[in-house]
DNA sequence: TAGTCACTCGCACACTGTACGACAAGACTC
DNA sequence: GAGTCTTGTCGTACAGTGTGCGAGTGACTA
């Protein structure tokens, strides 16, 4: 007998600092949250993490790869109820309201969606429990692959256009109720008044209430559609 | 009186051969459509122009902008019919479908709107005939904006997943058929019978047209549902 | 003939992702 | 204790990126 067990445990666990995957997802995360996906580079997160720049290759084989690891950390985050608890309508109306609030919360998502479509586990998990929120509405096989893949098209497609606009505000150093009368001024230069009307509406009132008004508009429209498709 | 007007038209058409902004934008149009995003430099565009790279800078303040201009460009693409002509469903539908396949043409067209929502003229113009359908259907103010907001949200969603996918399968060497498999396989590893199903159902089959359908499935649910705000 | 305008372009800067190979420190075997 | 193996770090270097700057050039005007 050489070592007691306490020791010992003590010994394996790691002796040299090392850096670890998990705190490189998590130190990305926070960078990317906070400066965008033009502000993180390999660079300036092994700086953050306080090693060399290269160190971070041993872990994640590419920075593609390192942001498809971000997507599924991200999906991880939104909630899918149990159809037997909420029923299929509600269920999926609180589904999309937590998909939309994890995108606000990270708004490079929509971005890298569409180069890089996630099939990590928390997506393979989202995708069983969403399809079983849509199964308790009666519908199954094919349809059922559309229904689920219609509300999030329109999820993703909602919130993508609001984080969108708002990145433009920020990139132009406004406010988006500055954005919202900018462009109520440049529509004023042509003769079209449907778009002049709806640039006014935009720029008077509450924009965050008529994001968010927008969204459950649309999502009402998407349930009621699936709803319609259950009674035929 | 100096010259005829038909020399002086000559001697005013450009002399010096010269660049332009709608020959840089039609090039840099091809180039983007042929090899993505990622492909498209200002360097290699100036080439394919025989030009030196920073010329292009004269005509174009940034490469931003001249994506500006490329989506305002693609924008001008769709059709969309008038509700006079289509009534308000047909017509919405055949813009929806309209919107997609110019996406499809322009695969690159998603990500970029993520980062760069266009307000150029064809995509005014774009707003103004979609409300004009919208207001055919009976719906006014906010709730047209909404509504109409709705059906782009989903188109954009729907069609930007599609292109999704395919890169994904571009990327990593494989056709979409063969990706389907290849999901397939990575599902068999899992106990979840549910995403098993799911993938299989799209490994076996034609592809393109499960898109399609898929495509058509939700967009009527969208329809759907607007037609039942209407009645209420 | 002199001057102005419209435009081109080479150079340079700061930055990117990442391949490569040298290095070191702890763990394992004899 | 000595030697080897594994795990991990990191400096250097390469090929690329967008673009600011300033010099240069051809055509036109006065």
């Amino acid at each position: 007998m050489t070592e007691s067990i306490w020791t010992r445990k003590l010994k394996t666990s790691p002796a040299r600092e090392t850096l670890t995957r998990e705190q490189i997802v998590r130190t990305a995360l926070e960078t990317l949250d906070a400066e965008g996906l033009a502000g993180l580079s390999m660079r300036k997160l092994a700086a953050k993490l306080g090693s060399g720049a290269t160190s971070l290759y041993w872990h994640v084989p590419t920075k593609d790869d390192l942001i498809d690891l971000l997507i599924d950390e991200v999906w991880g985050e939104i909630d899918i109820p149990e159809p037997e608890l909420a029923g299929w309508r509600s269920g999926t109306l609180l589904y999309a309201h937590s998909m939309r609030s994890t995108i606000m919360r990270h708004p490079w998502l929509p971005e890298v969606m569409y180069t890089r479509p996630s099939m990590g586990p928390n997506a393979m998990t989202m995708g069983t429990r969403g399809l079983a929120l849509i199964a308790a509405a009666g519908i199954t096989g094919r349809n059922a692959d559309f229904a689920l893949g219609t509300v999030m098209s329109f999820v993703l497609g909602s919130a993508g256009g609001e984080v969108a606009t708002r990145e433009m505000a920020r990139r132009a150093g406004q406010s988006i109720d500055q954005l919202a009368t900018a462009v109520l001024e440049s529509t004023q230069h042509l003769g079209d008044t449907t778009m002049q009307e709806s640039a006014r509406r935009r720029a008077t009132g509450d924009i965050d209430g008529m994001f968010y008004d927008s969204f459950t508009y649309g999502l009402e429209i998407v349930l009621e559609g699936i709803a319609a498709r259950i009674k035929n």
